[in-house]
Parts: C-alpha cells; sequence; structure tokens
DNA sequence: TAACAAGCTGTGCGGGTTAACAGTTTTTGT
DNA sequence: ACAAAAACTGTTAACCCGCACAGCTTGTTA
C-alpha cells in the first residue's frame, strides 16, 4: 500500500560532480580546511544547501580511524544500587560499540565535599577526554569544570539533575517536582481522602536528606499534599545512612506512637528497609510507596509488602549519555538536548515488563 | 576509579597472518564457502576458536554494498491512531538507517477475512523481502505463509501478537492477559472495594469484539475481578464500529439505566468516547481507564475526563521490530526473542514525560 | 604431459579521510 | 610590468575493514 526507501544516497563524489569542482575541494568545504576560493566555496556551499548532504557516518567513523576517550563524574556510592545501575548502563552502551575505539573513564566525588569534586574532575582532565558524562554537584563547583570543558570544546552530559545555566549538549534525567506530584496522586488514591496520618521516611547524610533528587521530590508531593489533601498531617521519620542497627528500634518506635498510620512514602530507594521491617514482623495493612526498581524493592514487591515503586531508568539514563556523546562525536548526528525519563509506576503486576525492557 | 575499553579489535588480515593463509581464506571459513582444504580451516579454526572474532559490523555491511528490502504485512486501519503509531516507528527506523540501502513496503489485510491476509503476503511475497514484520492472524492462514517464509530463509518477527508454535525471530508487544489484570487492580484501587456496579465498553466490529487485544484483557480483567471482586457486577456496552451517530444516545441510556455508575473501562484506544461525552454533557464524578495514549485520549487525560491510560507503546513496537530485521539480517547481531512492552500506567501527572521519551 | 579442478592469493571495491604533489591562478612587492 | 610568492585546484594514493571475484598455483587424473 505504501512504501518508503532511504533516500538516494548522494557521496562526495557526486556533489564534486554537481558543484564543478574535485572530492578534494569538496571536501574542504566540508572539513573547513584552508586554500578554496569563494567562487568553488559558493558553489559547494550551494549544492551542499540543496540536497543536504549526510555523509555516510560508518564509513566516516571508519576512516577517521580514532580512538575516543569518554569520562564520566559520578557521586561516591557504596552500596546503592540506583547508581550501580547507572554504570552499567554506561559500560554497556561502551560495549555494545566495540566496533569503535572507545575508552571509558569513571571518577567519584564526595556529594557533601566540594573540594573531592573538583579533584576528580582534574584527575579525569589529565585522560584529554573527547566527551564527558557529568552529574553535577552544585551550581558554583560544577560551572568552574564545565566552562574549563566548554573552552576545551569538550562536549558534555549532565545526568540525573540539570544546571540549564550551564548548557550540557544534554541532560537525562527525571523531573523530580513532577515526580513528587505523582507520587502523591498515586499515593493518596490509595489511602483514600479521609486518611489523617501518613508517614514520610527519610534518608539522611550528615543531617542532611541524602540526595538532592529526594528533597525536589518531597517539595513536589508536599505542593500537592498542601493542594489536594491540607488536613492530612505528614510524619517525618529520619533515618541515618550508616545507622542501620538503629533502624528496627526506630521504626518500630513510630509505628508505635502513631498507630494509626497505614500508609508510608519514601523519596529514596530504600523503601525496602520499611518492606522488610514489615515482613519480618509480619504486619498487615500497611501501604508503601517508593521509588527505583532495585532487587530488595523488588523482592518486597513480589511479597506484597511494598504496593507501588516508580522507577526512574538509571540503566537507560546512562546508557542514553554515553550513546548521545557517541552520536554527537563519533557520528556527528544532532542530539535532542532534554530527555526526561519517564514517570513509570511499578506493581506487583507489571514490575516483570520493566525489568524486560531494559535490554 | 575504573575504566573500560571497547576490547582490542582483531581484524580478519590478523586472523590470517595467526593462522598464515591469506585473508580470503579466512574470508571462505567464515562464510563457510567451499574450495578451503582441511588443513587451512583446521588452522583457521584454531585460531578463530582462542580469539572469538566479532567483525566489524559497519566495515562489513559497506562492504556487502546490498541493498535491503524489508516487508510489513498490518491489519487495515482508517482512523486508528494505534497502528498508525506502529507505521511511524517503523518509518522511522528505516529513515534512521539511511547509511544503508533499505526499502520498506507496507500492505494491509482485513481482520475479519483470512482471504484478504493471503493476498496481501503474496504482494508482499513477490517484492522478494530480506525480512518481514507481521501482524499475525489466525493460526492456520499465518503458519501457511511463515512457512513459505522460513523455507526461503526470510526471517520475520511477529507485531502486536505472538503465535509461540510457528517460531517467529523476535515477537514485539504486550502481554494482554497481564495487561488485563494490571487494569484491574489500578481501576479498582480508585473505585474502592463497596463498589458494586461497573461498565464495560467494547469496541466491536461485525458483531465480534473489534481486536483480539481487547479480548485477550478482558479475560485477564476479568478473572482478576472474579478473585478479587466476585460481588461487583461488569455491565457491558458495546458499540459498533462504523454507527458513531448512536453512540450518544447508547451511553445516555446505559447511565440513565444504571444511575449508579462511576467507573468505566474500555480495552479499546477509544476510552475518549465517553470522556468526550461526559466533557459535553458536564457530568462529574465519573471515572475512566482506557487504553492507549492517542491524541483524544492525551486530550481527555489533560481535562480530567479519563483518569487512567495504559500505554502500549505503538511506536516503539514498531520502530524496534525493524531495529531487530536490521540488526539481525544487516548486521548480523543477534537478537533477543521476546520483547514486552511495559505495562504503563498515565496520568494527566505524568502523561508528558511519556511522549517524551519517544523519540 | 595435457587437462582440469580444487585450493589459495591478490586485488579492487564500498564511502570517506587525509596527505602529498603537481599544476594553475591570483596576489604581492618592486 | 614582471618575477616571486602565495593561494588555490585536481589528481593520486594509502588507509579504515570486510567482501567477492579474477586468476594463479598446486595436485590429481586420463
Amino acid at each position: 500500500m505504501w512504501e518508503i526507501h532511504s533516500s538516494e544516497k548522494i557521496r562526495i563524489k557526486d556533489i564534486a560532480e554537481r558543484s564543478g569542482v574535485s572530492v578534494g575541494t569538496v571536501d574542504r568545504v566540508l572539513h573547513n580546511r584552508p586554500n578554496v576560493s569563494k567562487k568553488a566555496r559558493a558553489k559547494v556551499d550551494a549544492v551542499l544547501k540543496e540536497i543536504n548532504f549526510q555523509p555516510n557516518s560508518y564509513a566516516s567513523a571508519l576512516a577517521y580511524n580514532r580512538k575516543y576517550t569518554f569520562c564520566c563524574l559520578l557521586p561516591a556510592h557504596d552500596c546503592n544500587a540506583y547508581w550501580t545501575e547507572v554504570e552499567k548502563g554506561l559500560r554497556q552502551c561502551v560495549l555494545n560499540r566495540g566496533d569503535f575505539h572507545l575508552s571509558l573513564f569513571t571518577e567519584y566525588y564526595d556529594q557533601f565535599d566540594e573540594l573531592s569534586f573538583s579533584e576528580a574532575a582534574g584527575k579525569l582532565w589529565e585522560k584529554q577526554p573527547d566527551g564527558m558524562v557529568v552529574v553535577p554537584l552544585n551550581l558554583e563547583v560544577t560551572q568552574t569544570f564545565c566552562t574549563k570543558l566548554q573552552k576545551a570544546a569538550v562536549p558534555f552530559v549532565f545526568l540525573d539533575s540539570n544546571i540549564p545555566e550551564i548548557s550540557p549538549l544534554s541532560f537525562f534525567g527525571q523531573d523530580s517536582l513532577k515526580s513528587g506530584h505523582f507520587a502523591g496522586r498515586i499515593f493518596m488514591m490509595q489511602a483514600g481522602k479521609d486518611t489523617r496520618r501518613i508517614l514520610l521516611m527519610k534518608l539522611m547524610s550528615k543531617g542532611r536528606v541524602a540526595s538532592s533528587q529526594q528533597e525536589n521530590r518531597e517539595v513536589g508531593f508536599k505542593s500537592y499534599m498542601a493542594a489536594r489533601h491540607p488536613d492530612c498531617v505528614i510524619v517525618e521519620l529520619p533515618l541515618q545512612i550508616g545507622e542501620e542497627e538503629h533502624y528496627d528500634t526506630q521504626i518500630g518506635e513510630m509505628l508505635a506512637r502513631y498507630p494509626d498510620i497505614r500508609h508510608c512514602i519514601t523519596f529514596s530507594s530504600r523503601a525496602h528497609i520499611l518492606g522488610e521491617y514489615i515482613l519480618q514482623h509480619g504486619l498487615k495493612g500497611y501501604h508503601l510507596l517508593g521509588y527505583d526498581m532495585i532487587e530488595r524493592n523488588a523482592e518486597c514487591l513480589k511479597q506484597g509488602a511494598i504496593d507501588f515503586l516508580i522507577a526512574q531508568h538509571p540503566w537507560k539514563q546512562g546508557y542514553n549519555s554515553v550513546k548521545a556523546l557517541f552520536n554527537h562525536i563519533v557520528l556527528h548526528k544532532t542530539v535532542q538536548q532534554y530527555h526526561y525519563m519517564p514517570l513509570e509506576l511499578l506493581t506487583a503486576e507489571n514490575y516483570m515488563y520493566y525489568i524486560a525492557d531494559e535490554k
């Protein structure tokens, strides 16, 4: 009924013919090399304009015969499955492009130590990267480094959180505010509008919320709650990272103190802490919403201890970050600037297809 | 902290050197062509065994310098946005691979006419396809055609619904049973467990449910309802395709007859029929769940007339089907056999990121 | 020993990049 | 006005890597 053909391929040879010059000259125009007269350049440009020439990226990459170095700057993470997934994605993308000579170097910084960011950045800088994946810290320290990259014409993409002032080649992440809002909608639909008290578990590190994502989602959530459920009280349960041995008693005390609470939410990826507590103590009637499809959460989902997870596609974020760099740098393709991951809701009924989708 | 490099590339030349023969001989061994002595083959095989050679797919595709014809056999669809999206995906995948010479031919068949399937298949067969995307009809007629393809060693992928007996190269679709189950879970969570009556809108064509997807989802849904909400009555509202002028009165009569109904579900992509009715008549308090992120549904979501949509990623299904053929046929890469699309829940809060994810 | 085939090597090709080189035109300085 | 220098242009060749075929070298058979 209909047919489509990949457009007739125009080669450098064809352009040369059409504009009445040699391939050498066309090549010089295409690569902005010197020694082309105005006339010749004009003729070639004219032809280029009307045909929208796109060189065969693969023949081109083959001929370049270059090695490419990508670098990646991430926050340190001991046991955080989210970042591990990101790294798997980064790595897989490099491995899938084995026909090109790619290298990927990764360094870590401490989220609460600006100096460590600069140090790690410095180490990567010495690798003379052709492109970078950066998880930004704050504006100041990130900008200092990125300006350096921009001056050296090294493209970089932001992952996880964005700083629009420093315009990166591309951004991969989730809209945390909207995410919190969405979480609120689902969470309260299940809780019902007569619920008077809910529990918010927060993961803390050195007295602060452990990640900016967590913080932003909470803002989105609270604005939703203020607008739609102003009478519902949000009871907070802060848990310190590194003090895992106290969690059990802290949770126990909290649930004892507010026996009417049945609905718990967290914006961290550790909903399983509550989920496992519920399973171990054989509690019934509790409903949990959390983030991230990591193994311990998945297990709770399966066993019915967690009702909902919101997925962020960390693997995809990592994979696509490197893919964007590759497309831009190696294949000279244009890449989209913003890539917001879908806000995906996972339950016991559908989580297996989430996993299947990640390749 | 860690680094990764795409593995040292071994070329045909290297293998030739190592095994003391010429590249031509290596090539013949690799492609199982005749005229290789046992000795030479043994030497080459020995080297191949120890190094796990993977040819540069792009250089290879370049050297083949072949044109590839893909064909696609779809059910006819006048105004069905779902299939239009599938087609856009198919097309985009071909366009994105402009560096190779691909052609795509599409033919349509009538879902209720087996003969039309065979006819359309026959037309495509004459194009001598290198690979096919097929949306199966029933086992019999599909098998007849696919056996022909298999005999001619033409790989094919199934899209939308699978027939495992005919083992295709790959399958792209959604698990309709689980999908119905998932829909039930979300739908009843919103309705609440005290709901006594719900409305099920069914799209009919020539006296039958208009698509097998719809039918299967309904089965999944009803099994969920029987297990979890046995006391809830499902009132059915069948609407005939082609009799759009009657819809308004049919819906009106139904709602008048069951004034207690507040929750409606459909397994077709036409939830907007109900949504638009609700908006036009300024009704309040109705809750709808439907399928597919098509424009009219999206509008209803935005306006609050539809609460939930379950997405099937039709664009992705189309895109990935062609991609699988391409990877297999042109790049000689291995492809996964089953690709179940995620069961993704869309609401007014998150639908915009679903759209953004489709590239 | 001629005839023939099997076995193997060498080479050109696909499309683009790069460099060297020779030949042409234009610019510059006197 | 004229030589010298600089700028421009076209040609050729090597290269990336794998594919495919022409044709050369063996070995076998009549």
